[in-house]
DNA sequence: GCCCGCCTTGCAAGCGTGTGCAAAACTCTC
DNA sequence: GAGAGTTTTGCACACGCTTGCAAGGCGGGC
């Protein structure tokens, strides 16, 4: 395959359309004006050709790349990737385009790949990033992106913030343990103390406190399937073991559900009630069978979008800049009596 | 934030270090040649100013995106996403970025969204979508693009083509189960018939029968947990129930597992022996302790992005084009006799 | 028939960068 | 100090596209 010469220009497809370059630009320019017979020729000659718009030329022009920049850690997990995907798949609808940005090497090399993003001049970022990485969020508001965050609550001018109702879900998760008649309550967290796990554990303590119950604190670790695991070591041990844990996060509820069947033959819900939150594909495992909170994915995906999408002016962004959308809650049977 | 003016150019750079435009161009070009006291005076205005190359235009002179396209489908599956991690990670190192874009839907999108990745002049793509979808392959070389293929064998000219020795394997695990004294073998397939699947399970077959023995195939569905549960139906409700299974993934292993234990309250690996491939995370996850293959995951992504960043010449290139790696059997206690 | 207004079209400038070419500056040797 | 050789530098063109501007074409109302 030869390397020079393969994609066509727009002068060629003029040139065999008989028309003028500028008539070509503006057949595949939307709200442009263009005669249908002029349109018909340019599109028959670009068919032939096969030419695709050089999009780095137009972006360069227009000051508008279409790229979105998605700047994500820990993006193999089932929540993120799920995210992921929705995220892609609303931009695609959109006629805009997804560009993937790992943070997970904490050394130098984030700031390289953004910088990286920041040099295809991306229209806007959305972050996904766990990581309280407030200068990445700033090097994108300086270089002029739109900005949407995700489960984070940095107080930033001109973004967009969506979260979720964490708070009052951990309280609907606690009637629903004093429903099933437990007593000793437990909450297992990671200690990345991310905003949204945070809302969750102080929403569940808070609850716990009014219907005048003691919470068991525990975290350790990152949100993880063994941080899970370690955690029902620290919480199963206990003289007076918990007969109810809500989990910050379904992976974390996977490994002490796990722990708590294979190493201290617990049963659940028998023994114990168990709550996550993400509503992860695993969650509905037969192994798990997981009561869960749901993330709306597609919802925040499309909230995201159509929020970059909207060309409304600043003032008006700025009061829609955040956005609560409500985690429901998918009962399956970790807790007794749904 | 106001939206005009925002990227600063090469020009104000120049001016306010005092030397030419092309100065500053070849102080970011490695390997131009540029005097050290000129680069310091360069790399310092561009510090004060904020200065970041526009790789738009840069882009649109060298001819050279420096962007590398994902084509897949099913991104959020646990082995997807982590290929989709370790090659965004991979592409990071070499200074080039991941533009991602997402073919589950069917319908006329995928091609949309194709063109819109050709539209930014990818240097190449790599494709790990499952679907047979020819076409895509096609686009991306008439585009000039590079293009990688994993678990596909397409034959395509100047392709690089990376697969497992799915075959090998296959026999491996045989071993495996006749050691364990297992005698009515069956194999669990979905019926996307990929490649890579069909190698497993005709490798499976075949060593079955060098050994004398049989093998019920089974196949159903795409390569997901709930498949795995109808394929447990299909298997275990035989009057001969097979006593080992070979599961063309993990995913299909953990569905067949549960059904196995939670609806015919089975032993596993008493009473049935199974082995998975891919090794994904919920493989080493203590209710299913699969016996599997890990995929190299990071070495594909290695092999994909450092054939990308070779120059060689086409000659070269092509003889090098396909590279077939071991995928590892770990050991777990989903099989007897470990 | 003429004038006015609208739609369409071509021209040309510009977006921010890379790079060949020739001039300039510098280094070194005799 | 002169000349040859090597860097370094600036100029200007090119990349493929958008778009303001003005000119051309066309139809309608008088």
């Amino acid at each position: 395959m030869a390397q020079g010469k393969i994609y066509v220009s727009a002068l060629e497809v003029a040139e065999r359309a008989g028309v003028s370059r500028s008539a070509v630009s503006r057949t595949f320019t939307p709200g442009a004006s263009v005669a249908p017979e002029t349109r018909r020729k340019v599109v028959e000659a670009a068919e032939a050709l096969g030419y695709h718009v050089n999009q780095l030329a137009r972006g360069l022009m227009r000051n508008e790349s279409g790229i979105v920049c998605l700047i994500v850690s820990d993006m193999a997990t089932p929540y993120r990737s799920s995210l992921i995907k929705a995220l892609t798949q609303q931009l695609q609808n959109t006629g805009k385009i997804a560009m993937l940005v790992n943070t997970d090497r904490s050394d130098g090399s984030v700031d390289l790949a953004l910088r990286q993003a920041i040099r295809y001049r991306a229209d806007a970022s959305i972050i996904l990033s766990g990581l309280p990485d407030k200068s990445i969020a700033d090097l994108c508001l300086k270089s002029g992106q739109r900005l949407v965050l995700i489960n984070r609550n940095d107080d930033q001018e001109g973004t967009l913030k969506i979260n979720l109702d964490d708070r009052e879900a951990a309280g609907r998760v606690l009637t629903a343990f004093v429903r099933a008649g437990c007593e000793r309550l437990a909450f297992a967290n990671s200690d990345a103390r991310t905003p949204s796990l945070m809302a969750r554990e102080d929403g569940f303590v808070d609850a716990a406190r009014a219907h005048g119950l003691d919470v068991i604190v525990e975290r350790f670790g990152g949100t993880t399937y063994e941080s899970g695991k370690i955690l029902a070591q620290k919480l199963l041990t206990r003289s007076l073991r918990p007969d109810a844990v809500f989990c910050a996060t379904d992976l974390l509820a996977c490994g002490l559900l796990d722990a708590a069947r294979h190493q201290f033959s617990l049963s659940v819900p028998e023994d114990l009630c168990v709550a996550g939150f993400d509503d992860i594909q695993q969650a509905s495992w037969s192994s798990y069978d997981l009561t869960t909170f749901s993330q709306p994915v597609e919802a925040i995906a499309l909230e995201a979008v159509s929020w970059l999408a909207d060309e409304m002016d600043p003032a008006v962004r700025q009061s829609h800049s955040s956005r609560r959308l409500h985690a429901e809650l998918v009962w399956r049977g970790s807790i007794r009596g749904g």
